[in-house]
RNA sequence: GGUCCCUUCGUCUAUCGGUUAGGACGCGAGAUUUUCAAUCUUGAAAGACGGGUUCGACUCCCGUAGGGACCGCCA
């Protein structure tokens, strides 16, 4: 058996980390596997699904190089989902109700003032057959729900457990018996994602269902239609969703999370794959250097199963290390897209003191353009000045210099190197200034030293 | 009102009844016989609480507390 798996995003916003931690669960699952990793656009919301947002979830996931072999939209295949629907309304598992929403929000409060679960009680399911022409002589338009197989009579239901082997979370059980009927067909007849994601995962083969928590009691009712529908369901598992560093839910500022934001944050995308997909793991939190090496270390057993924490800061430090490692081929388009120039010596300089990539524009500004230098000891830039070897310049150039001017004024360490750090760069902090110097030249250099900008 | 899940260093976690409770990030210290950073080495740091089962509990059971999720004509 081919592992199939599908990123099952609706496009009626951009992706986040939530989402993108699914994503790639799945895309490593089945890189791993030499397995299929496809995208599909739940967008049967017609309300609220729009093609920007398509492109948007594309465009994030090819930036984070999750590639998918297949696309498939839901709204494309509206005809499989009737040939589906018909098939169980001659089980007679499907049935029509006639409910407004308001009507059923109404049913819900009260129930839940009452104290009682708020389920629906399977009016339709009770309705005659004149009942139903009187309903729909009033001008309502039915919409359908899927019977649970929940009862001994049909209506009343009793505990009914549903279970199957997770494959995050083990030995997974869900009572059916305490769940609504679902609405499978809105009154405008369009179809709901309970239904439709399990008609296109037993039609596209899917092997393998990787998705949140939020998701485990959609398995038990799933889990039924596909028994329903005469087809066998895919292997199922539950990650756990994230929660903020302050340790609570996530949900409410996901815009902030999105992958646009922190594209435009400059985060490197192989640091966001690689935190999403380590955190709430047992593998260590470092950098790696592809989704492949990623891909290699995954195991469904190694994802834990309670909420995993989503820390910026952290997302920021793995971000730092990923570029401290990042060998200037791979690094080189991004510094041309920044406008930085200087080649590997300049990047093997400083890459070490970098959180951001484009922290190496204030570093090429530093080498490359002018600055105001800081004087801070008069005297020893001064002599420093004067002890600057004149020939060519090489790596051997710094330990000459520092040796003379070292004899030659007495100092050594901080009280030595801070001034000329001020003095060279204007900063506090930076790369060795052993691997600066070349990269300034004698003549910037000389003019720093005598507190003249360039 | 109901159902499900989670709780070990600050953080992410290992431990599948007997361990000096291990690792990683972060933090501290040292080294780099010359600053900050980077890098390397090293140190400190943990079983939510209360019961029970057991010769023995972080591990199993019950309860409490805290956290997460679900109960939609959203996905």
């Amino acid at each position: 058996m081919t592992v199939t798996v599908r990123f099952a995003p609706s496009p009626t916003g951009r992706l986040h980390v939530g989402n993108i931690r699914t994503a790639l669960l799945n895309w490593l699952f089945a890189r791993k596997s030499g397995g299929t990793f496809l995208l599909r656009l739940d967008d049967t919301d017609l309300q609220r699904s729009t093609e920007a947002f398509a492109d948007g979830i594309r465009s994030d996931l090819d930036w984070l190089g999750l590639v998918w072999a297949r696309e498939e939209r839901q709204s494309a295949r509206t005809d499989r989902y009737v040939a589906a629907a018909e098939f169980l309304k001659k089980q007679g598992r499907l049935y029509a109700c006639y409910e407004t929403e308001d009507e059923l929000d109404r049913k819900r409060k009260r129930q839940l003032a009452r104290g009682l679960p708020p389920i629906y009680d399977r009016s339709g399911l009770k309705l005659t057959g004149p009942e139903r022409a009187a309903l729909e002589a009033e001008g309502r338009t039915p919409h359908w729900r899927f019977r649970l197989a929940n009862s001994e009579d049909g209506f009343a239901p009793l505990p009914t457990i549903v279970s199957w082997n997770d494959l995050i979370r083990g030995d997974q059980t869900v009572d059916v018996g305490s769940l609504s009927d679902p609405v499978v067909i809105r009154a405008d007849g369009s179809f709901l994602y309970t239904f439709t994601s399990v008609v296109d995962d037993a039609e596209l083969g899917i092997t393998h269902v990787i998705r949140g928590e939020d998701h485990v009691t959609n398995t038990g009712v799933q889990l039924q239609l596909f028994e329903a529908l005469g087809k066998e369901p895919p292997a199922f598992g539950h990650h756990s969703l994230l929660i903020g560093a302050d340790g609570h839910a996530l949900s409410k500022r996901l815009g902030a999370l999105s992958i646009e934001s922190m594209r435009a944050e400059g985060l490197e995308p192989l640091a966001i794959a690689s935190y999403t997909a380590l955190i709430g793991t047992s593998d260590a939190i470092e950098a790696q250097h592809s989704l492949d090496e990623l891909a290699r270390h995954f195991s469904f057993d190694k994802i834990s199963t309670g909420p995993a924490r989503f820390d910026p800061e952290e997302l920021k430090a793995l971000n730092a290390r990923v570029l401290h490692a990042t060998p200037f081929e791979q690094a080189e388009a991004g510094l041309r897209r920044l406008g930085v120039g200087g080649g590997a010596g300049f990047w093997q300089a400083v890459r070490g003191n970098l959180t951001v990539m484009s922290d190496a524009v204030a570093w090429w500004q530093i080498v490359d353009g002018e600055i105001d230098p800081k004087v801070e000891d008069a005297a020893l830039v001064e002599q420093a000045a004067a002890l600057l070897p004149a020939a060519t310049w090489d790596d051997t150039t710094w330990d000459v210099w520092i040796a003379a001017l070292k004899t030659a004024s007495g100092r050594k360490g901080k009280a030595l190197f801070h001034p000329l750090r001020l003095a060279l760069t204007g900063r506090e902090d930076g790369p060795e200034l052993k691997a600066l110097l070349p990269l300034l030249g004698r003549e910037k250099v000389l003019a720093r030293l005598q507190g003249r900008r360039a």
